[in-house]
RNA sequence: GCCAGGUUCGGAUAGCGGCAAUUCCGGCUGACUGUAAAUCAGCUGCCUUAUGGCUUCGAAGGUUCGAGUCCUUCACCUGGCA
């Protein structure tokens, strides 16, 4: 299977040149989001930023002027997804079978590195149970625990982080009463790591990419983001975890008064900008990226010509 | 014109004699092995690094071993009386 890694920090472009893409070189799309996967969550996680299109929904796709994009709108935002959970869907796709090019598009990069199996995750389920109970506890508390029964671990994990402690006493603890199927569970998944993809990293100078935000947001706070933000609360989902973050927190305070508007843009902009960053970080590190400059000249002939040779070849 | 308050490192704020100087925002750098749009860490006057040096708190003088902090004058801003 031919796969195009299509990445890059948000605004720069990367849906609709997939598009483009796709239609050039008969492929398929798969969506590379750790937010688009959410049903109801369409114009805050910047689903598609143009207008003039023809979409049709359906369960876990998008039919964007006739060319499918997998991926989005998978599950209801009151149900945690995860990395794992993005491989089972990938692999349920069972792409192999379409025999066109893949253009795997998006800003996750943690999602990324599992495709790739840059990552190899542990195979130890979540344990809601086990989370609740740890989250009472404070660092300190927490990790003496791990250092008691996974010192390895201990040894290198970020003492400060919570989220991380917590997940790591999971897997200390997963490891010995998880069924073996189901750690194994994960091995089934990384078949991508024998294929020799195509990654193309989309990047920009940080004061175009700042502006590029910055106009997005201004664009969508009006009654589009509005209206998708009360229905989200009417359904029940203004406590759900993805409706807590970027664009979506600031848009609720606004909605709820909390925030004026002036204030809320301001607040997702400057959200916005610190997550451009935390991409860009993350994807610096990851090997083997093709980066090209969106404001360059013959951008997009460019990126035609990479992925007709790497189709070719 | 008189009275009161203010002018601090990109913005906003703290500081009422020992200060390179608080906090928030912004900006910058980074971590991440099933929450990744989440979570977490560091830097942000200059000297590449400092338990080191240098130059700073509207301007100019003064008091003091020592001044962002006290005094005097000037400049600008805000409120009250005229």
């Amino acid at each position: 299977m031919k796969a195009i890694l299509l990445l890059g920090p948000t605004g720069t472009g990367k849906t609709s040149l997939a598009l483009r893409l796709c239609k050039e070189f008969e492929g398929l799309i798969v969506s590379v989001d750790s937010r688009q996967v959410y049903k109801h969550m369409d114009v805050g996680t910047g689903k598609i930023r143009d207008n003039n299109v023809r979409i049709q929904k359906g369960n876990g796709w998008w039919k964007v002027n006739n060319l499918k994009i997998y991926g989005f709108d998978i599950i209801t935002p009151d149900t945690t997804f995860s990395s794992f959970d993005f491989l089972k869907y990938v692999s349920s796709l069972n792409l192999v079978k379409f025999n066109k090019p893949v253009f795997f598009v998006g800003g996750t990069g943690f999602y990324f590195d599992c495709l790739l199996g840059n990552v190899r995750l542990s195979g130890v389920e979540k344990n809601t149970k086990l989370r609740l109970d740890l989250e009472k506890q404070n660092r300190e508390e927490l990790n003496a625990k791990l250092k008691e029964i996974d010192p390895i671990r201990a040894g290198s994990i970020d003492s400060k982080n919570k989220v991380r402690l917590i997940r790591a006493i999971e897997i200390s603890i997963g490891r010995n009463t998880s069924p073996k199927e189901v750690r194994e569970q994960f091995s089934l998944l990384t078949y991508l790591i024998a294929q020799d993809p195509l990654l193309l990293g989309l990047t920009g100078h940080r004061a175009l990419l700042y502006q590029r935000a910055d106009a997005w947001v201004d664009s969508i706070f009006d009654t589009s983001l509005m209206e998708e933000v009360t229905m989200l609360e009417q359904l029940g989902f203004g406590q759900s975890l993805p409706v807590r973050g970027l664009i979506y927190k600031s848009a609720i305070s606004f909605v709820k008064g909390e925030l004026s508007k002036k204030h809320a843009v301001e607040r997702a902009k400057f959200d916005l900008h610190a997550y451009i960053r935390r991409q860009q970080t993350y994807f610096g590190k990851m090997k083997g990226i093709n980066w090209l400059d969106i404001s360059e000249n013959g951008f997009d002939n460019k990126i035609s010509t990479l992925v007709q040779s790497y189709l070719d070849g």
